[in-house]
DNA sequence: GTGAAAGCGCTAACAG
DNA sequence: CTGTTAGCGCTTTCAC
């Protein structure tokens, strides 16, 4: 077994002091060509790894960034996190991640260990329950990079990174009532959530610009999982004034409307139109293909990691919190059309 | 801004030494539980936390476990990594994740990343590429625990936990042969993988026992993505003894496949039937849905974490190496069957 | 260009 | 039950 090779293993070696080990290892100006080509010889010889708690400790950072996302296991949010994971990898930061299962105590329970953990920077997509920030407070108060993606919320020196989701909301309204729909459902996740409340905003704000009424019953708030499938179809079906489109919030949920309309004898999209959200590759290959919301989950983590990374690298000022809004695209396919090809 | 309270703030504060304190935090038994309670309350009052690096070089442990998988973004991975998070989560370990993307250049770096990192154990699921295992050396040299799932290498003293491939390749294969098909093609992942040759192993057993001749050109090796698409239908279109049934080592691929045969004109199951792998969400709602074995990715990722936690918390004797295979299941559905209901 | 030494904050062995 | 003290391994200021 033996110990593991410290720097002071490798300045006896050499007859030489541990600090000059150090330098060289770290490729410090002050030391000579010759020496640090020894040391740094003699420390592949002898296996040497740098002891990186010893070296946090002493500088007071860990080169590492911290995540926390509702699930990790949706198609979006493990796209994001490739984003994240590739561009941390890069610049030399290690990625903790968790998720906070949609629980605001987890949430808060993984901030504090993400904070005690000592990550240099953290990186959130809020749960649905949280409504209360505290939790926070010790990162903005010592000026920890804090960032809030796709489910964020405003926060002072904070950046966040999402979509226009109300603009969104409104092209998938919009694009349904051009198609000819008069009476839309919107089956929405959790209103807390900015991401819902915005694509909500901008399905009214549609309805209105078309001069359609805005029904209350016509708003379903749900988890966006199966679960309330049944209510959806039995409302699609006893509503009184017939249902001809449907704007999901999500391409699963989507999906699975389709598939729970279709058994239940409505052709999609003749008699009911369909858009979903997020352009999950599910939606290509669904019969008929989903007209949704393209979200470039990839491209915002890869965003979101370098702009956490500049942040920590001084490059931007970290008084100037920013907004970045990424382009979204209403991705067109069959489960809307009025005429099929 | 001011510093970070430390345990000599409090002790200080208390007039208590630090080692006191220090035991009390850590709810020491020969602390008393008056002092035990003043000092717990003065650090809530303080704010106190505690600085991990400091208790890691102390104690040369991090309570953080290290993950390499290829790729976050795929269905079943990222379902693993839930697995594993929440169990982690759970016993109070970080997760510090990193991907190879298929690279074993990159698997390299980040297992020494994480070997740096301090990481208590290693779970990893290779690379395509990899065929060289010296980079898990340090590993298995410090005894620390390091466990593979699904893309696993038998080394000594590592688990492995996986489904039964070669068992799963034959069950899908004799499926589709049941159903009728006497010339099934395979499109399989890397072969140097044992998930890929176990699942082709299986598929020739399955050929082998039925009688059916194995056909070099019905295998082909592919990166699973859809690059390989159009060679694919041109094959199934030119062949001179049509193909009847193609076992599709992946969702994902068998999904195109089935889209792109049928473009090419060819009816799912009548003229072609097809087997997936995985069960992942897609194959559920695709039309016709797709038939395919079933991989409890989450059950895979809890019992990975509970595996590796029980080795750390030494439960489990570090030298009993142990190979845990999950149960598989076939999944019938439309994609292969020789009548529709 | 290099050495000496003082931390970084916490833990644990040893005293009392 | 509590205090003292010696590390854990690395960084960095201050001398030389």
């Amino acid at each position: 077994m033996g110990k593991r090779i410290t720097i002071y293993d490798l300045a006896t070696e050499l007859n030489v002091s541990p600090g000059t080990v150090s330098r060289a290892l770290n490729n410090h100006p002050s030391i000579s060509d010759t020496t640090k080509k020894k040391i740094i010889l003699k420390a592949r010889e002898l296996g040497y790894r740098a002891n990186q708690f010893a070296a946090n400790l002493s500088n007071q950072k860990s080169s590492t960034i911290g995540v926390i996302v509702p699930k990790l296991n949706s198609n979006f949010m493990s796209t994001v996190l490739a984003g994240i994971e590739k561009v941390a990898n890069k610049e030399g930061y290690n990625l903790i991640i968790s998720q906070s299962l949609e629980s605001w105590e987890k949430e808060k329970i993984n901030t504090k260990t993400l904070y005690d953990s000592g990550v240099d920077a953290l990186l959130v997509s809020l749960a649905y329950e949280t409504e209360d920030y505290g939790h926070f407070d010790t990162f903005l108060k010592w000026k920890i990079p804090l960032l809030f993606f796709d489910r964020v919320h405003h926060l002072p020196n904070c950046t966040t990174i999402l979509i226009d989701n109300q603009t969104a909301g409104f092209e998938a309204t919009e694009h349904l009532i051009q198609q000819g729909c008069q009476n839309i459902m919107h089956i929405s996740g959790s209103l807390k959530r900015n991401v819902y409340s915005g694509r909500f905003l901008g399905y009214k704000e549609a309805l209105e610009k078309y001069g359609l009424p805005f029904k209350e019953s016509n708003l379903l708030e749900t988890d966006l999982d199966h679960e309330k499938m049944g209510e959806i179809i039995s409302y699609v079906k006893d509503s009184s004034e017939k249902i001809d489109g449907i704007f999901v919030a999500g391409d699963m949920m989507a999906v699975q409307c389709i598939k729970h309309l279709q058994k239940a004898g409505f052709r999609i999209p003749e008699d009911v139109k369909i858009v979903g959200f997020n352009n999950d590759p599910v939606s290509e290959v669904i019969s008929p293909s989903l007209t949704t919301i393209d979200y470039p989950g990839y491209k915002l983590g890869v965003l979101a990691g370098q702009s956490i990374i500049s942040h920590l690298n001084g490059t931007i000022d970290i008084q100037s919190a920013e907004s970045i809004i990424l382009k979204h695209k209403l991705v067109v396919r069959e489960s809307s059309l009025k005429k099929l090809n």
